[in-house]
DNA sequence: AATAGCGCATGACAACTGTCATGCTGGAAT
DNA sequence: ATTCCAGCATGACAGTTGTCATGCGCTATT
């Protein structure tokens, strides 16, 4: 079975894939970031996607909804440091199979990736509970502003990368601020990222 | 060789732990805070303490120097998430023989386990150029202004917060900006805390 | 004692940010 | 087919933010 880990902490990366390698059946490639693991999902078949959803590049979440576009067949196991409610319904939306906390033992992820193999689901219940709380109220245009402005890029960069104009960009971060009730972008981009949004 | 691990994420503990256990010699004993670390070390002795920093209960620098104080021969090897100098500085001080960030493979993490246990320091470049190479460059009014920034606070409520006139504010947030080379208070935000500097 | 330098403080001005009115499009409901 | 509405897009305008020149007080150096 081909899986691909994408976790960008080195350390954490090699002990799993060290670890799921001593099973037989498992194949195991890493990637140490979100586009490093997009090219390689696009240059060969995966069974499985294991990946953390906070990554420089693409994150987790981006990865599972490329792959539902593609109409690939490979399942995704997300694992992720925080139950940040947003995250659970978009990853659900994104056809991911699993959802687990880093705060669990590997046995469980080996177990879990039987069951996400064999057609399951498996969501950790602590963050299944959490989902059921606020609703994510950002579109995904004014979340990927309000993304670029928390990492402290202008107006202007933010604009030419969305490819729209400033004005545009600045609408997608007003609204942002008015729908979180926020003071500003910074105070927004606080908001959302807490609430699990970003 | 006794050792005890002291990590608070129960994915990267076990993972670490099985790994670890590979090697004929190691054997390991999992702590998932601090304090749990802390009884074990009181009442058995072991022979390496490897210990993340951040930990509910006490942190790895307190396990360090209570080892120090106690003058017990347990060496220390400290992983940790992000390269805060401060961190550094007071890990050497509690005598810590190794500092390595978690994004470095196992591998290295074996390998400076044995160099410690063989008396010698192994202290990540990275982490050590940090602490010795960048001095932080703001001021303390500065600091404070940008950390309210960073929580999304206005101009106007950042001064009356430290009492000065806006312009004031604004200006010690436009000098934090130049002095990190930053593009406006959040990007200044960004980088000061990545530097350990918020 | 004079000077140099740093941190603190301020306001004027230019540049950027947030709001709002407006228009367009495509899908859902009637 | 028509209406409604959410999301996307834009620019004008007011409000906020960043820069800079300027000045004050303190400490260290000459």
């Amino acid at each position: 079975m081909k899986i691909l880990l994408a976790e960008d902490q080195a350390m954490v990366r090699t002990a799993l894939a060290s670890l799921l390698r001593l099973e037989a059946d498992f194949q195991v490639t890493e990637a140490a970031d979100g586009s490093t693991a997009l090219k390689l999902l696009q240059q060969q078949p995966f069974d499985l996607l294991l990946s953390d959803i906070e990554m420089p590049g693409n994150s987790g979440i981006e990865l599972a909804q490329y792959l539902q576009q593609q109409k690939l067949a490979t399942k995704v196991v997300i694992i992720t440091t925080f139950g940040r409610a947003g995250y659970v319904k978009r990853a659900i939306d994104a056809g991911v199979g699993g959802f687990l906390l880093k705060d669990a033992p590997v046995e469980q992820l080996v177990s879990a990736i039987n069951q996400v193999m064999a057609g399951k689901r498996v969501i950790d219940s602590e963050l299944l509970l959490n989902s059921l709380g606020e609703q994510d109220p950002l579109t995904d245009k004014e979340r990927q502003a309000l993304r670029l402005a928390a990492d402290g890029h202008s107006t202007s960069e933010i604009a030419s990368t969305l490819y729209i104009a400033e004005g545009t960009a600045r609408n997608y971060l007003s609204e942002a601020i008015s729908k979180l009730n926020a003071a500003n972008r910074i105070d927004a981009a606080r908001i959302a990222r807490q609430k699990g949004w970003l």
